[in-house]
DNA sequence: CTTGTTTCTTGCAATCTGCAAATATATAGC
DNA sequence: GCTATATATTTGCAGATTGCAAGAAACAAG
C-alpha cells in the first residue's frame, strides 16, 4: 500500500432482484438506454456515490429506489466481479447483491423496467449473465437451510405454494408430509385463520412467516 | 450509470490467510511499514493493478506472493468491505478474500510476516478485524458440509488430526465413530500405508486428502 | 505381564426421513 | 341431494442415520 501511482478501477454495484409471480421465479431487468450495451436489458446497478453512500449496500439501496421505486426488500451481498474485459469502460469492479422482493411490493413496473422469468433469461448486458447464476445458484444453497427463498412469497400463502418456491429454487420434488412436519417443527408459518380456493378441489388454508423467523436452521436434514 | 462526475473509491485487496500450526488455526498478519497504521498488525493486501492483475483474484495472488513469498493455497471470495470511514485515505472498497495453507507451503516467515492464533487476533489495522470475523464465520458453516478445514492439513495426518481441525471450526465436540463413517462413505481420505505415534498409545494411521475429493457434500446430516 | 494411554471398531436404541395410504373439504354434473 | 373428481391435509410405518457407550487393538513404561 504505497502510492497510487496505477489508474484506479471503475467501481460500479448492481442486483439481481428476484420476485415471484404465478409461481415462477422472475428477474427484474432495465432496459439500458446509454452505451455501453444501449438497448440491452441488464440488471438494475451503477456507479456508488462516495458523498451520499453510506457503503456498497447503501448504494444500491439508492439506485434501486431510484431507477424502480423499490423499497423494503431482503438484500445480502452476492460477490464481487472484476477484470478488464467485463465493461468496455475499463478495468471494472461490480459489487454485486441479491435482493429479494414480494410482487406485491413491487407495485406497477416503470418505464423500461421489466420481469423476466429468471431461468430463462439470457444475454444480459456485461457479464450480467454470470451475476444471475451466482444469485440462483446462491438462492439454491440457502434453499436447503434457510428461510430465504420464503422471502419471495406474497404476505399470505398457501403451504403448496411455499412448497412450490422451495422446489423451484432446489429444482427437485419435496415429500409433501416431510416439509409440512419441518415447517412446524421450525415454526416457520403461522396460520392467519383464513382459506383460499382457486380452482375445484379442498381450500386451502392461507399461512403468513412467522415474525422471529428471520433465519431457521436448515429445512431437512439431509437436504444436499 | 452515465457520466462519472465522482470521486472514485479507493479499492484494495485484502487475504486473511489461514493455517493450522500444532493443531491450533493461525492468522498470517503482516506488521504495516508505512502510514496508515505504521507499525500495526494488519492483514497482508494492496491496491489492485489493472495493468497486470487479470481480476482480483490475480491481484490478491500477486499481493500475497510479492509480500510473503506464497504460492499454492485455496482461495475463495469472502465479502466486500465498504465506507468512508474504513480507511483514513477516504471512501474505499476492500475485496476479502479467504486463502488456506498448509503450514509446510509456507515455509520460513519472511521479516515482518507472522502467525498468531486466529481466534484470539485483535486490533488489527483498518477494519481487519471484521473481515478476519467473516472468514472465521465462513469456515465455520463451510466445516458442516465441505472439505474445506481439511485443507488446512499437512499432507498426511491422522484422523485424530483431522476431526480436531474440525471440531476447532466448528467450535464443538463431534462423535468419533459418526465422524469416521462419514469420511468413509464420503471418501474424503484415503490411507498412506504409514502410521505415527506421538507420546504414549496406539499409533495412528497417517491419511491423505482423496484425490476427487474438491468438495465432498455435507458431513454430518444433522450438523447445523 | 500388568497398567496406562491413545487409536480404532462395533452394537444398538432413539430419531429422522420418504413412501404410501387414508382422510377432509371443496366443485361439477346429473 | 348424490356421486365423481380434484386438491389439501394428516397419519402410519419401514428403513436409514445418528449419538452414545462399550469393546478391542497397539504401543510404552514399570
Amino acid at each position: 500500500m504505497q502510492d497510487q501511482s496505477f489508474p484506479t478501477p471503475i467501481v460500479t454495484t448492481d442486483a439481481v432482484v428476484l420476485t415471484l409471480e404465478d409461481g415462477v421465479l422472475q428477474l427484474l431487468t432495465l432496459r439500458r438506454a446509454q452505451p455501453p450495451f444501449a438497448g440491452v436489458a441488464a440488471l438494475p446497478g451503477g456507479y456508488i456515490h462516495p458523498q451520499e453512500d453510506h457503503d456498497a449496500a447503501g448504494a444500491i439501496t439508492r439506485i434501486l429506489r431510484e431507477k424502480t421505486g423499490l423499497g423494503g426488500f431482503h438484500l445480502e451481498q452476492l460477490a464481487s466481479f472484476s477484470g478488464p474485459d467485463r465493461d468496455p469502460r475499463g478495468w471494472s469492479v461490480s459489487l454485486a447483491y441479491m435482493a429479494l422482493v414480494r410482487r406485491e411490493d413491487l407495485g406497477e413496473l416503470a418505464e423500461g423496467v421489466a420481469l423476466t422469468p429468471a431461468y430463462q433469461a439470457r444475454d444480459l448486458a456485461f457479464d450480467h449473465d454470470d451475476i444471475l447464476a451466482t444469485a440462483l445458484r446462491r438462492l439454491h444453497d440457502k434453499g436447503a437451510w434457510s428461510n430465504l427463498p420464503a422471502l419471495l412469497l406474497p404476505s399470505e400463502f398457501t403451504l403448496p405454494e411455499i412448497q412450490n418456491i422451495y422446489e423451484t429454487v432446489r429444482g427437485t420434488k419435496l415429500d409433501q408430509s416431510s416439509f409440512r412436519r419441518k415447517l412446524n417443527e421450525l415454526r416457520l408459518v403461522e396460520e392467519t385463520g383464513k382459506t383460499r380456493q382457486e380452482s375445484a378441489g379442498r381450500p386451502a388454508k392461507l399461512y403468513r412467516l412467522a415474525s422471529g423467523a428471520a433465519y431457521a436452521s436448515r429445512l431437512f436434514d439431509r437436504m444436499i
